[in-house]
DNA sequence: CACATTGTGTAATGAATAATCCAAGAAGGA
DNA sequence: TCCTTCTTGGATTATTCATTACACAATGTG
């Protein structure tokens, strides 16, 4: 794994054009330094001349010399067995590649935090139709809940983000009922409005569903269903990774269990987006 | 495995120099047909012209287009993350389960596909205080754009989130110079009004760190540093989870960058929040 | 703001590679 | 043995490919 190891060190003296390559390379290693010049030039985005002044500058005499190192490095590894298990034990070296090994392990922890009739209970509540949805986070919290919202809203009706509700707004807490369902993000540390508005929501019948870390948050008693996420990380501030892996896994399990109900909803959501586009402008996206 | 399975097969209509082309292809699988024609045809015993009319044999229009079907087996082989791996864990039990274990995939991927240097760069260009910093997202990557923004305003000044520019506010392009850093994340399908954005503030002199797929967004060309992660997930939606790991692993790294300034200033912050607190309420957070 | 330096893409060149043609050779049947 | 059919390799041609030359653009420096 020579070859690889040089492109992921990312020597600094390599120019934007040879982070490009790099990247491509990377991105479909090894196929992508397998064919032409050309080929790797497009797939990069520069211009063939780049491609062979970059393995120039990497110590290859030609391009083809390049490629036969390459055929090497996939021979032995194809040929081996064993080359391939060394791939995944490498300990990480940079603190960058360190700190997504903990994210990593805090994936492998939530799996064993939850069992998977929590799931199922979150994601037959809102696979119900009759249920207003509203979402709510804290302070760092909010993205998660917006980026699930986000998704809700592709798939079922009546979904919305909302923020803690104070005692300026008396009428919002009102349109509350049994025919709610609230989300609520609440990590350490537990936000006092947050805590405050499941309260009261609580009390006039709504449904909760919680995310909580394992040290659960006030509202876990509250909450009809609570998904619970460890947060630690390598630095001062906690993740939310896990939340949002949680998150990606329950719109995952609604998109199946709703099946061409929510394929439906999709197709028609398109249909309005596209009337919505201005006209005069080409449409760039694929 | 479609090629080799053919080769090994051994259909009868195969001549002498067929023969001998499938002996030294499977003996040295799949180097030696990644080589030219003259190299195999070399190393088989045989002629130039008995390779081609063998791949033409096979079915295949070219020797190139031989070649394009093996290096496709090969990507698949060597970048397939579950053939090596699900084996030697237990497989995952319900979809949940399986969905995060697939995240955890995204993440290993994550650190093969980009080099430390990167990520120092962008750790780099935040850490300086001159530069004025925009995080701006599409659709879905918005929530990764404020969580972002979030942290960051946490450990330096002259953060913001923002919206793709419009025509009907030139006002808000002309602020954007050479002391502005732009943040930006654009997934697929790419978004016009991101790119565009993209575009016009890069001719206005700013810096533009760029998060995308492996794909890369059209930004790529125009970025100082661009840091790719998979998207493919077990549902209909792409998934952000690596793309949110890369964020806190930036956030985790400009902390430690950072050191003591950050530190104060968030000592400073704390203190401003406690002003802004409610007299009249206690404090439950904690 | 002009300068020097470096990086980049367009276009042209030369080299390699794949494909074709054709004659020679091997295999099988009468 | 001769003939027919199929296979093979040397020589040639047509492509594709990697490389170079040069001019423009970007970047950093005084």
């Amino acid at each position: 794994m020579t070859i690889k190891d040089t492109l992921m060190r990312g020597s600094d003296s390599l120019t934007k054009a040879d982070k490009l390559i790099v990247q491509e390379l990377l991105a479909n290693y090894p196929t992508s330094g397998l064919s032409t010049v050309s080929d790797l030039a497009a797939r990069s985005g520069v211009s063939d001349p780049s491609v062979v002044r970059f393995v120039r500058r990497l110590g290859f005499d030609s391009y083809p010399a390049f490629q036969k190192a390459l055929l090497a490095e996939v021979d032995e590894r194809m040929n081996s067995p064993l080359s391939m298990f060394s791939k995944v034990k490498q300990p990480a070296k940079d603190s960058f590649g360190r700190y997504l090994e903990g994210c990593a392990d805090l994936l492998r922890r939530t799996r064993e935090l939850n069992p998977a009739s929590e799931y199922e209970r979150v994601v037959e509540a809102l696979a119900d139709p009759d249920f207003r949805v509203s979402v709510l986070g804290g302070r760092y919290s909010r993205y998660l809940a917006g980026y699930l919202a986000q998704h809700l809203g592709m798939l079922r009706a009546d979904t919305r983000t909302i923020e803690p509700i104070g005692e300026e707004e008396p009428y919002v807490l009102e349109a509350f009922g049994r025919r709610d369902l609230v989300i609520i993000f609440d990590y350490r540390r537990y936000q006092a409005d947050v805590i405050r508005t499941a309260e009261r929501v609580r009390e006039r019948g709504s449904r909760i569903i919680l995310f909580t870390d394992p040290w659960r948050s006030p509202i876990a008693r509250l909450a009809d269903a609570s998904l619970l996420a460890p947060v630690e990380s390598l630095s001062p501030f906690d993740s939310t990774l896990a939340g949002m892996a949680q998150i990606e896994a329950i719109v995952a399990g609604l998109t199946a269990k709703l099946g061409h109900v929510a394929e439906a909803r999709m197709q028609t959501l398109e249909a309005l987006a596209v009337k919505l586009r201005p006209a005069k402008e080409h449409d760039i996206e694929d």
